[in-house]
DNA sequence: TGAATTGTTATCGT
DNA sequence: AACGATAACAATTC
């Protein structure tokens, strides 16, 4: 068990990556990782009955805690889902179960024998077969929603960027449309649905665009590169169960294919040159200065 | 101890 | 006015 230290920042947080027991733990569920999280509970949650919900921190459930025990139990789940990060339960016609992740939020098994992962439960679920599923939450801030009207819930958010209505056309006509910075466009879930912080950075990595370049300043050709980028990374990624940076996601994969998110100091994978770290949108952002280079607004 | 973490929303500025 | 950028916020961690 080895483990890699990346300094954010000056005074910034230590994270151990890919270490055991770590409790520097900084997970960020985007599409890969909700959609590896789908998969991976359907096989259990679909078919079964809810028998039982209980709130542990009322402001996390909407509209409020009752009305979610009141909308699920004594209903079936008929289909476990993903639209952009969220993880959609529908409970009968028109009825949904939606839940936000957000920063530290996860699912565990009450039965599973490693009670360390146990640690902030902050509602459970108990199943018709006698499972309990934990919705475990140090900081929060995830969502656990009841909704009869879901385009009410998510029909705000843009397209999803693996369905095939996500074109260079279409992408080309959003970017055109305005004079915005390309890193906080793609966080902005209205336009495409799903990218967060590692695969923004990944994604204009490997379509050599900088962050902050307008988005009215990229050429079709760059938009094309940029699309196929986003889809080709998303896709490995979920092939490889998402990134996995401590306990919450074990079983990913990805953060070894990572070329600049949480490389900061590192040679570039293409030219050698040394990735920088930038503030974006709030957000740490990981720059190859030569491989993305910065193009002035119009 | 205060700074860092993300997605959403409110507010500021051009 | 409309849009883009920025700040605030939820709460936790060391």
């Amino acid at each position: 068990m080895y483990s890699r230290h990346i300094r954010i920042g000056r005074g910034a947080a230590t994270r151990r990556v890919r270490s055991g027991h770590s409790r520097y733990h900084l997970a960020m569920p985007e599409l890969p990782e909700v959609e590896t999280i789908v998969r991976t509970y359907r096989p259990r949650l679909e078919g079964r009955r809810i028998a039982r919900f209980v709130s542990r921190w009322a402001k996390q459930a909407q509209p409020s805690a009752a009305a979610v025990r009141r909308g699920i139990v004594g209903k079936r789940i008929t289909r476990l889902w993903r639209r952009a990060k969220f993880i959609v339960a529908d409970v009968g016609q028109n009825e949904h179960l939606l839940i936000h992740l957000r920063m530290s939020g996860r699912f565990e098994w009450a039965a599973d024998e490693d009670k360390s992962k146990h640690r902030h439960v902050r509602a459970y679920f108990d199943l018709d077969d006698g499972n309990r599923l934990l919705f475990c939450d140090s900081r929060k801030f995830g969502k656990i929603i009841y909704a009869t009207d879901l385009e009410a819930e998510t029909g705000r958010l843009g397209v999803e960027p693996l369905d095939s209505d996500f074109t260079t056309k279409s992408f080309q006509r959003v970017l055109r449309g305005r004079s915005r910075q390309l890193k906080p466009l793609l966080l902005d879930q209205s336009i495409v649905a799903g990218l967060g912080n590692i695969y923004v950075d990944e994604t204009l990595f490997a379509a050599g665009l900088h962050p902050l370049t307008p988005s009215d300043r990229v050429t079709p050709k760059q938009v094309g590169g940029l699309r196929n980028s986003i889809r080709r990374i998303l896709r490995k990624a979920i092939r490889h169960n998402g990134t996995s940076f401590d306990w919450i996601y074990p079983d990913g994969g990805m953060e070894r294919h990572l070329k600049v998110y949480g490389r900061t100091g590192e040679p570039c994978p293409t030219c050698g040159t040394p990735i920088e770290l930038l503030r974006v949108a709030q957000r740490g952002t990981h720059v190859c200065p030569r491989c993305q280079p910065c193009i002035a607004a119009k």
